[in-house]
RNA sequence: GGCCCCAUCGUCUAAUGGUUAGGACACCACCCUUUCAAGGUGAGAAUCCCGGUUCGAGUCCGGGUGGGGCUGCCA
């Protein structure tokens, strides 16, 4: 093996003393006191303004594995990358988090819980390594790759930093030092003794062990330009010192794989568990083929757009969770379960193909969601959509709260009965718009049947029961040889400007007397 | 190009190597009905292809094909 570099220069290398050694890290951050089984993840974010539905699912995994073993899940902001920061990004998905019902425990023992935070305990890493040779100051310019780059797809090599293209893998203390006096920053690099030629083999919770080659790239761990480190190295770092046991993550990261168990062999830490999971996907308007879910594309990808449209939270819970535990669609129907946080899953059973999002799925589940909830609930969930995303016209509707609560009250009733054509709180509130004489719009369509609405009038009574309301319009389809369909649909029109609406009686018993009358009336005009 | 992952009805999926390949959503038909939604009943619909192992393959192995990812001082 070879030597590595004396502590003085690796305080020049890293700008700074190293604070912390290996086993004050390990004192610091001592294993969690958990009971056997329970499992520690966290979601990683980058903030980069804007939730995914790919970043829910995954939150979703990661509390629901914490949650179903009594362990602890976790937020942390992958925040390293300064060219990209964009502002209140971190509060979105914060607040996403919370508008789902999501909680996450960050016990400040094991944090800060921002990477851009923990630069002490990267650089302690890091120094350790260079201290024994297993990584090394690289002056390289971006110039200087993008000429490597461009050699290397010449000759038909794979491109990268490795092996004889690694300039500076084995600079002498004494060039190191004339870098530094020049002025020059380093990149730290893996000094990798990766060999492509042997296999490694790496365990992924769904998939199984995979073979890869061995990594022989010299990858960055601390940049540069900000001396922060890279996914890569603050995964190692943090995911050995926050004491995850499972890492839950993208598909994207099966290739980096072989580097993270590389890495975590150097450090002698065992890695975590990983889970891959596969993206949800989307079929191409153009294309015609699937692809990931964008949040350029598809603005249903856009966990606030979800929030915006007022799409029941549980039921986006729900659904995705199906997907994460196909099993508990029927195991919530039988009744066996009544939350998801009641149905335990296996890690196992995480799909490993792309899944399309399915938002005919989605309604469904909002629709059996809704149907579910008691009257009072239903006008909660939607008054609070309409006081943080309605617009001033849409908020009449919620200013008289006990009309409100009777219009949403028709056909929940019975049990078996109860009406399913809500599907959004935005929706809700326009399909029984008609309700209020603002949004009321006359149906000039239709035509009425005059002499049918007056025979109405003349024999109406809001004080009737059902029945004898009923017998009335029958016998007032007698009286004039139509079907009593034909009578209830003049009144309907003349009511709501709708052909389809619930139930007319209730209709009416909402509206009250005067509307009623006034609305026949301009029916008949 | 190289490396890696994936592949069951239209969609999401179930199936210790042995079931008639099961369920849900969607779709269609019929019933109920003051329209719609709901509810009830029913129908159609799948193991990507070719080999191999086996008494027996959706399941195991090999090779194709198709889709996806990675190949950044982004995550």
């Amino acid at each position: 093996m070879r030597d590595g570099l004396k502590p003085e220069l690796i305080e020049r290398v890293l700008g700074a003393k190293p604070k912390y050694t290996l086993p004050e890290l390990e004192e610091k951050f001592p294993p969690r006191d958990l009971p056997a089984g329970a499992f520690v993840t966290r979601f990683a974010p980058s903030p980069t303004g804007f939730m995914h539905i790919g970043g829910l699912y995954q939150v979703l995994i990661n509390s629901k594995l914490a949650q179903q073993t009594n362990g602890v899940f976790m937020l942390r902001i992958e925040d390293t990358d300064t060219k990209r920061e964009v502002k209140d990004a971190v509060q979105i998905i914060i607040d996403s988090l919370k508008s789902f019902g999501l909680s996450y425990n960050n016990d400040e023992k094991y944090g800060p819980y921002y990477q851009s935070q923990r630069k002490d305990i990267y650089h302690s890493v890091a120094a350790d390594l260079l201290a024994r040779g297993l990584a090394y100051p690289c002056f390289l310019t971006a110039a200087d790759m993008e000429r490597i780059r461009a050699e290397q797809s010449a000759a038909g090599f794979p491109t990268g930093i490795y092996g004889e293209f690694a300039r500076d893998r084995d600079l002498t203390e004494s060039e190191i030092i004339a870098h530094l006096d020049n002025g020059e920053v380093p990149s730290i690099r893996l000094y990798s003794n990766g060999n492509p030629e042997r296999r490694i083999f790496c365990k992924d919770a769904v998939r199984g062990s995979i073979g890869f080659p061995e990594n022989n790239e010299d990858l960055v761990l601390i940049k540069s330009n900000d001396g922060l480190p890279t996914y890569h190295f603050a995964h190692l770092c943090d995911d050995h010192f926050m004491r995850t046991t499972h890492v839950v993550r993208g598909a994207e990261w099966l290739s980096s794989l072989p580097l993270h168990y590389q890495l975590f062999q150097m450090m002698g830490w065992t890695p975590p568990m990983y889970i891959h999971t596969s993206t949800l996907d989307t079929i191409d308007k153009d294309t015609g083929k699937q692809r990931k879910l964008s949040k350029r594309h598809d603005p249903e990808s856009n966990v606030a757009n979800l929030l915006a449209d007022g799409w029941p939270v549980m039921a986006v819970l729900e659904y995705l969770f199906n997907i994460i535990a196909s099993g508990y669609e029927e195991a919530k129907l039988k009744g066996a379960v009544k939350s998801i946080w009641d149905y335990e899953f296996r890690p196992k059973k995480i799909p490993m193909s792309g899944a399309l999002f399915d938002m005919k799925k989605l309604e469904w589940w909002a629709k059996e969601n809704i149907a579910q909830m008691s009257v009072d609930e239903l006008v909660a969930n939607v008054v609070a959509w309409a006081q943080k995303y309605a617009d001033s016209m849409r908020k009449e509707q919620i200013s008289d709260l006990q009309y409100l609560r009777n219009v949403l009250s028709i056909e929940r009733d019975n049990p078996k009965r109860i009406r399913k054509d809500f599907i959004t709180w935005r929706q809700t509130l326009s399909e029984v718009e008609y309700f209020w004489d603002k949004f009321f719009v006359p149906n000039r369509e239709y035509e009425f049947n005059a002499d049918v609405l007056n025979a109405f009038l003349s024999t109406f009574n809001i004080a009737d029961d059902k029945d004898t309301w009923w017998n009335k319009i029958v016998e007032i389809a007698n009286r004039f040889g139509i079907k009593n369909g034909d009578v209830a649909m003049n009144l309907r029109v003349a009511l709501t400007g709708r052909t389809n609406t619930p139930d007319l009686y209730s209709i009416m018993q909402v509206m009250g007397k005067d509307r009623v009358i006034e609305r026949v009336q301009g029916a008949i005009k």
